[in-house]
DNA sequence: ACGGTTCAGTGAACCGCTTCACTAGAGGGC
DNA sequence: GCCCTCTAGTGAAGCGGTTCACTGAACCGT
């Protein structure tokens, strides 16, 4: 017998006063001292709390942010998403936290959702930066873009993927390897995603000699292409934009007997916490996540909160060695 | 200038029917194919959406599910729950994924929460099953418990933890190991929690040397605890609660170059993807997550939807042997 | 004593949808 | 032809807050 809230006009008839005083003594607004005390200690009494849905209905905030992903199955992206909606919580707002698996028709379908769903606003880790729809949605609600860039948001973090592509690719170079396999995330029908665009403009620069193929962040999926990639014409190292593709490269070259990095050498990039657990350990391009994490919670709040004007926090990559480049044999 | 969206009546306007008309007939109720066709059309030829907020208010059902997660922090849970929101969504319900980080208090507040959305049920993965605040909210909501089971539940999917704890103990016990460090997770205030029950009661039985010691998910913290618990008085063995604890062991016997197997022998509990991966590979306690998250989500779905009697899926543990485990030398 | 500000609080109109109780009219049975 | 049942659709009252426009009283300086 689900016993039935207290609404506000029952603590107004408690208190003798209009549910208009009550909403606005209990915001803080308005009221007097005394006022605000008697209503307080009512509603206590009664167990009132405000119905955040008819909250949302009447001043059409949440309270939520939105926090869309790119694929979850990333590892590097889950750990981001944790930590931002704990950020967010310890802001006492929400994660509602989405997934549009590498697809930018699921990405466009999960923003509409988000904006009807009233979110406060919403931290987006967009597969197709391009995409139209974006300027339709940063019009209606305050987005925060983190990775790449999308024009009319709030606020961004960026990340410098020139600069990180360039510290994997000269640091593969400088040790003597031409022959590189690339693996970028598989993300249909995204063809000039920027990843790919600096990775063939560096390559060409350095005088390498790349293989693009796209592989999925998943362990099974990322093992089986780089299964295939490590069978064809074996390149000297492969590099994977995503640490959660190395360990596919790991788990398919265990397969192939082949060790890292004496016959392959492997370069990752984020630096998921198990990339150092690994032996070899990962080398990988390293984010700055709770950098990341603290600016755009900071960002999307601030933003949500209707202050500001756009700002854009720029991530600078490092290069975090391990074991698993070597030079070329 | 974000255009106002379309509303009901304007629709209705459109097609010269009632609110109420097109209420009914944009669900597919009480009216006339012609009729639903009309407004179908109509409400494409607008762009009108039914707004989620006032539909909830209105109604009482959000279409959402809440995730209340034990923490987050733990690799495992972080792959469950991206397994059960991506489940959710095919069936056309979100997920609204929230962190009890360990904390039998914040698990209260955030399961109020949860309710106060009004989500339409709530998937959990208790903290404190034993808590008495999970009566209050079964009774106002369906909730699915995963793992361990709560009173009143409209369904759970338990884990034979006993069976779990069995299959670690006696594997060890096995190989020769008598003295053990057991590594279980962080949890404030919950001392007699399950899986402690069942470890000391199994180490008895089995006539083990058990030391209990708790400690966090994360890597950091892991790695930390299990620098001390393996600087004392050295275990042969060390049973830990969950892999990503196992892996701060992992980082621990590196940091002191004692080697696994074999200075001390390592055993983890769930089975996350990267415990393949290391080397040694992490012997653990299997658990079927595909399984564990289709039985979830069917269970919340047909909870949700008004259905069916209450449900309980037992989940049954088997024994993943890599080589982290090794014969007491 | 008087007009002008504040301050505390009120009433009522929303927000946009659902749903309950009800009705006009069509169709059926006899 | 009469009564009854169904069907498609209507009107209005919510759901539980917020907010806008307004009022009455107290207080101010002169």
């Amino acid at each position: 017998m689900p016993r039935k809230r207290a609404t506000i006009r029952e603590v107004a008839q408690a208190t003798g006063l209009s549910p208009a005083a009550v909403s606005y003594a209990l915001r803080g607004l308005q009221v007097s001292e005394e006022t605000m005390e008697r209503v307080r200690a009512a509603a206590a009494e009664l167990g009132y709390e405000a119905d955040p849905i008819a909250r949302a209905l009447a001043s059409g905030r949440t309270g939520m942010i939105g926090l869309l992903c790119g694929s979850l199955e990333d590892l590097w992206q889950q750990s981001l998403a944790v930590g931002i909606s704990r950020g967010l919580l310890e802001k006492d707002r929400y994660a509602l936290i989405l997934d549009a698996v590498g697809d930018p028709a699921r990405e466009r379908a999960l923003g509409r959702q988000l904006r009807d769903q009233r979110v406060d606003g919403m931290i987006v880790q967009p597969v197709d930066p391009a995409a139209a729809f974006w300027a339709e949605l940063c019009e209606s609600v305050p987005v925060v873009a983190i990775g790449d860039s999308i024009a009319g948001t709030a606020g961004e973090v960026v990340f410098d993927n020139r600069r990180g592509v360039t510290l994997a690719l000269e640091h593969l170079r400088a040790l003597g390897h031409r022959r590189i396999a690339v693996l970028t995330p598989t993300r249909p029908s995204t063809p000039d995603r920027p990843a790919d665009v600096h990775v063939t403009a560096e390559a060409e620069r350095l005088g390498l000699d790349i293989e693009l193929t796209t592989a999925p962040h998943d362990l099974a999926g990322a093992t089986a292409t780089a299964h295939r990639v490590l069978s064809g014409e074996q390149p000297s190292a492969v590099f994977c934009f995503s640490d959660s593709i190395a360990y596919g490269v790991y788990a398919a070259a265990a397969d192939l007997r082949l060790s890292i990095p004496g016959d392959v050498s492997v370069m990752g990039y984020d630096d998921h916490p198990m990339s150092g657990l690994l032996s070899p350990g990962l080398t990988t391009v390293d984010w700055d996540i709770d950098g990341i994490v603290r600016a755009a919670v900071r960002l999307i709040s601030a933003a949500a909160d209707g202050g500001a004007r756009r700002r854009r926090v720029v991530q600078k990559p490092t290069l975090r060695e391990r074991g698993s480049v070597a030079q070329r044999s």
